[in-house]
DNA sequence: CGTTCGATGCACT
DNA sequence: GTGCATCGAACGT
């Protein structure tokens, strides 16, 4: 990955308004910033994978609307953030048209500001960096999301105050394989796990 | 290195 | 009651 070149570019909501393949690809290299009151914590998306239309037996609108999966179906560009396992909370980026439900899930990042504050929300004070934002309920932990960002406005970065978006800092990420998604039972046949092969961070195996 | 397994709570049927 | 878009500890090789 390259060096930085501008920051606090929220993107605009005709970059999710695509094919979620291409928006999957596409978010790798951005960075992902969450700010609260204990501070900001933020960091490069080095993992993706897309969940697409009610066909995809492995995305949550297969079964068509629900309460549950309602975000799917809004505005490009919103957070659908769910609980599941119990315990975990993931975030995905919603895709495509209103109407038609698909989304990008977030697995990795690797770190860019408030380290401290991600090792803290861990609890695992001695955990190297590459492994603070590897695998989506981490990350999602690291940076204090929770289903209260269930349906936040991606494009949009409050002045001031908390808030969730995802920037361009004209990161170019060159190396990239796509392979299964990971943790399903259905669906194995769509390559739509998107990641950087040369990150760190990077959950499950590295290579397609 | 690899695989297995329990934790844990909620939406959905 | 069932099944998770997970994680990490425990165990086997």
């Amino acid at each position: 990955m390259s060096a930085n070149r501008r920051s606090g570019r929220p993107l605009p909501r005709a970059f999710y308004d695509r094919d979620t393949l291409a928006v999957a690809r596409d978010l790798l290299g951005t960075l992902l910033v969450c700010r609260s009151a204990e501070g900001v914590a933020a960091g490069v998306i080095v993992e993706t994978e897309a969940y697409i239309g009610e066909t995809d037996p492995a995305c949550h609108a297969a079964s068509g609307l629900t309460r549950r999966n309602a975000p799917l179906y809004g505005d490009p560009g919103l957070a659908y953030v769910y609980f599941t396992y119990g315990m975990h909370c993931l975030l995905n980026a919603v895709a495509e048209r209103r109407g038609f439900p698909a989304a990008v899930l977030v697995r990795a990042l690797e770190p860019v500001e408030g380290e401290a504050l991600m090792r803290r929300r861990r609890g695992r004070p001695s955990l190297p960096a590459h492994e603070l934002c590897r695998g989506p309920g981490n990350l999602a932990r690291a940076l204090g999301i929770t289903l209260a960002d269930n349906g936040t406005d991606l494009t949009r970065a409050p002045a001031r105050g908390p808030g969730l978006w995802i920037e361009d800092r004209g990161i170019e990420i060159t190396d990239v394989a796509w392979s299964p998604r990971i943790g399903i039972r259905v669906g194995l046949d769509r390559a739509w796990r998107c990641f950087a092969t040369g990150s760190r961070s990077v959950s499950g195996r590295r290579t397609g």
